[in-house]
DNA sequence: CCAATAATAGAACGATCGTTCTTTTCTTGT
DNA sequence: ACAAGAAAAGAACGATCGTTCTATTATTGG
């Protein structure tokens, strides 16, 4: 429950502006109260990113091993990451995101933390990729690695339009963006008026 | 000076990471000194927004207004961007996609500002690809906007990328991105291998 | 050179921060 | 029911925060 709250505020305040006096008060206890579950303020944090990336794994990894391998999974994949960015839990927006900017200079156990996660994440997306060739869905000279960089960049975008901007069309210029990845993934020929499609 | 070196902290620890104190120490000013020259707290972020701004104007707008309408100042728009976000007057990377995700939840005159700027920036971007179709360079149905989009999307990929993850390959890989969008602007048929390029 | 003005310094304020310590309340096993 | 243990509260610490006030030093115009 603890956490919970904290994640919330962490959403919206980022890492590093979570207070001890103020999770407390969001959780309905004194500040001494809840230190007592925590060594320190970065040990609160750090766990706060560790459920944050327990909910991702269920929230979105999780769900996409169900479905199919190739096309099928890289699009639940997209598409509960596209629901994990406009959770409601989490009103700030994404965690992940927000912390990278954050800890990308600040060295320590937090920033090795999102690091490694963020790693595995994008293993994760370019193995879904590089199964999606063996299905033969996509064409025999995708890089898998370079399929997840350009994926995330579709969703670092989303967060940037919608969040920031307020962009009423920032998801669906995510969406056409995924199709265009999709598309050119698998070898096809781009559609005539790509770009102007979301106009 | 004091917004030289206030903009070069906030580039590391973000505009809420500035503190009179430090910035004080940084400039070699007592306290008090420094904030005489300041109404608020705010107002010395809000000024320190507007240095970048104006900065980011000089740097990378005015050098690409120079050169030839159409792709090629679209070009040098890229390439400047992308010096930029190295710049090493910011050791902390770009203080606007810092700023982004840290006031993407926080209303108020830094917000305000921001995001205004953001929009300029953005109609700049859709009008230079805009020229683009004008002089010919650019497939007649390309959409300015989602063409200004799409190429936000490479620069935050290679911010987090680069930033975050160190990841050596994050240049090359926003190369290749831009190239891939300059070629479909011009509404050619997609190189093969095109993924498997960067790999 | 001296007065006027700007720039900086120093001290102090209330508030909040992370953290520690002690005390009280609650939960649990027997 | 009662002792043992966990959980929460309360008070206090030194530090730093933004801010205000007053005093001191630099700079400048006549």
């Amino acid at each position: 429950m603890i956490l919970d709250r904290a994640l919330a505020m962490a959403s919206a305040r980022g890492l590093g502006g979570l207070s001890i006096g103020g999770v407390a008060k969001e959780a309905g206890l004194s500040k001494s109260g809840l230190f007592a579950h925590f060594d320190s303020k970065e040990d609160l944090q750090l766990q706060v990113l560790e459920c944050a990336v327990e909910r991702f794994i269920q929230n979105v990894v999780a769900p996409a091993l169900g479905r199919p391998r190739g096309e099928p999974r890289v699009r639940a994949l997209f598409d509960h990451w596209m629901s994990w960015e406009t959770s409601s839990s989490m009103p700030g927006g994404c965690p992940f995101i927000a912390a990278a900017t954050e800890l990308d200079d600040q060295p320590g156990r937090l920033r090795d933390y999102l690091v490694s996660a963020q790693r595995d994440w994008m293993e994760a997306l370019a193995t879904a990729a590089r199964i999606g060739v063996e299905e033969g869905h996509f064409s025999d000279d995708l890089d898998g690695a370079q399929f997840a960089y350009e994926l995330y960049s579709i969703i670092l975008a989303f967060h940037h339009f919608h969040r920031l901007l307020r962009d009423p069309s920032s998801r669906e210029r995510a969406s056409q963006a995924f199709e265009d990845l999709i598309r050119q993934s698998r070898g096809d020929s781009p559609l005539p008026a790509r770009s102007a499609s979301a106009a």
